[in-house]
DNA sequence: TCAGTCGATGACAACGTTGTCTGCGCGTTG
DNA sequence: CAACGCGCAGACAACGTTGTCATCGACTGA
């Protein structure tokens, strides 16, 4: 900047005006100032700006379990869109669904300054944010709630999503159901567990817990459950996934097979309707949800001062097949 | 930090000595002043220390397409993997395969002074880039090459596959060979059609051009260039797609129809082994141009000195079904 | 003609840190 | 006992900007 300002024999002051769009320089002064800058190759320095604003770069944190889940990917596309219009960038960073893993990325964006947070949740406590959020940086999680901490929600019916699930599934005749997926301190596993055990109940059938196989973290876990399910005695006439890695387990370790059974799934995937048995699924928009998540940042950011809200999204049953498979007839 | 510093009765050199575990502390001074430091919630930051210091924040960014296509959110997770290991963090722009987004981005990312950029190029030129480069910004392309710059590339083998591919299907019997895809002014759509011709005419085999369909950006766009083809007099026995998405597309198209034809596509991509017929694909792995790119960057951060690298990833023909269907008996 | 005004520009300080240098007190050494 | 060294702590300046205020010349209007 010295330089540009020695070159245009002016001021760093008017070197400033000028970068910055402000009125009160003279057109030619302007103009040489500019000429200085392009011959330079002057960039303005956004870390010294901001800190003499004493503001935040405009970057927002976005917390996930991992991109290349096509949820977390559709929620980050959504996001990184908001915040371009925002003027904004973001910052990824990958959980694994490990809460340490977590608290320190949170920790890390929080020192960088970052103007607020998008988190998916991995640990079970979040009360690590109060001050934080106390401190005026708006924190928004989505997919899951955050204990110990009063802050802007995103979810989704997982309840209601289960619920009709496995409705749907009963409905076709089904009684022996099984579930396969995460294990259920996630919380949209428990919730989505919850929605299948009250539909169970509604519809007065027990639910045998030997069908229940939860645990399993990813496509080869749930592989795993599937053949132990396909090898029991009385395996299931029907199968509820409480996720899409889970869905796919369970498809693979189907495939072959000449026993099977009925499958809906929670969340949709690509490619879902094209397979040999096109795959009923509970769907859900992750850009919704992102877009949801980034305007309540934003929002804040822009001085919304409503208590914490909290967004359900809909979700809906997508029938295609593998959940209309019949079961035995009921009694 | 002057708060702390007056609460624990030190100046604040010695906070910061504290705060970044110097050395010449009295033990008991230092746990007055971190005991300050957590009563009062105080967080160090990043940016003034990062002008003081006149060091960048330790951010890479990273400009690809679309993080919801499986090949970049691949590249996205390996990148941030290795990132995390060198302390750093990652700001993902999606470029839309615009230039001006593209152009964009990249000048922000550089006004926020990250550290190095991993750059999947959608414009043509990138002769912008010179002088930042020269100003000692290390910058790394990914999956195609970058014109009018010297720079680090990580490149597969795009027209090896594409012959490999080609070649497959030749073997098969086929010669009425179709291509759907995406412009060809895109690198590396360009590349594989090149290995495409190659081994056509290694055969001997002319192309037919009506048989060419590229331009499509998407999955719908290739549909439609399948149902054309699908609809000509003389349709082709096999096609050669250019990446997942038109991969995908012709699936599509494909289903429901009686009349088919074989297909390899460049580009892996998931359950397409568990399709009713599975795909034939031109394998790479995403993950390993993610790590390869990010070591190259971070080893010129760290000093490497060596003229502008260009690695090339293989590539892997796995049958699958699809393109071993046959053609007509060859002459 | 002269006070008053306005537009253009610059001097200076400050944003929150940390590197450098200095100072103090105490123990060691010849 | 003087000289020295060492551990600990603070004063000060500077990183690259920009907000504030001052300055200066020219122009306006009575």
């Amino acid at each position: 900047m010295v330089d540009v300002a020695e070159m245009a024999g002016v001021s760093l002051k008017t070197v400033s005006r000028v970068v910055n769009d402000e009125r009160g320089v003279r057109a030619q002064t302007a103009a040489r100032v500019r000429e200085a800058v392009t011959v330079l190759g002057y960039r303005a320095n956004d870390t010294a700006r901001n800190l003499r604003r004493r503001q935040r770069p405009a970057t927002v944190g976005l917390v996930i379990e991992d991109v290349r889940n096509p949820f977390y990917s559709g929620i980050a596309r959504a996001v990184e869109e908001l915040a371009r219009v925002h003027g904004h960038m973001v910052v990824i960073a990958n959980s694994e669904e490990d809460p340490a893993a977590e608290q320190k990325a949170v920790s890390t964006l929080l020192e960088r300054q970052v103007t607020g947070l998008l988190i998916v949740p991995a640990g079970p406590d979040h009360g690590y944010l109060l001050d934080e959020i106390r401190h005026g940086t708006p924190v928004v999680f989505m997919d899951r709630p955050a204990q110990g901490v009063g802050a802007d929600e995103v979810l989704i019916d997982n309840v209601g999503g289960a619920r009709h699930a496995t409705e749907h599934l009963l409905a076709h005749g089904h009684r022996r159901i099984g579930v396969v997926g995460d294990p259920p301190t996630v919380y949209t596993v428990g919730e989505r567990v919850r929605g299948f055990r009250e539909a169970m109940a509604a519809a007065g059938v027990a639910v045998d817990e030997s069908l229940v196989r939860l645990g399993g973290r990813d496509v080869v876990q749930a592989e795993t459950a599937t053949q132990e399910l396909l090898s029991m005695a009385h395996p299931p006439t029907a199968v509820f996934t409480t996720n899409n890695r889970a869905s796919i387990g369970v498809l693979r370790a189907l495939r072959g097979r000449e026993s099977t059974f009925a499958l809906v799934g929670f969340d949709d995937f690509e490619l879902a309707d094209m397979l040999p048995v096109p795959v009923t699924v509970v769907k859900h928009d992750p850009a919704q949800m992102g877009r949801a998540g980034a305007e309540l940042l934003f929002g804040r950011l822009s001085g919304d001062e409503r208590p914490p809200q909290r967004i359900v999204l809909p979700t809906r049953l997508v029938p295609r097949g593998s959940g209309e498979i019949a079961g035995e007839p009921g009694p």
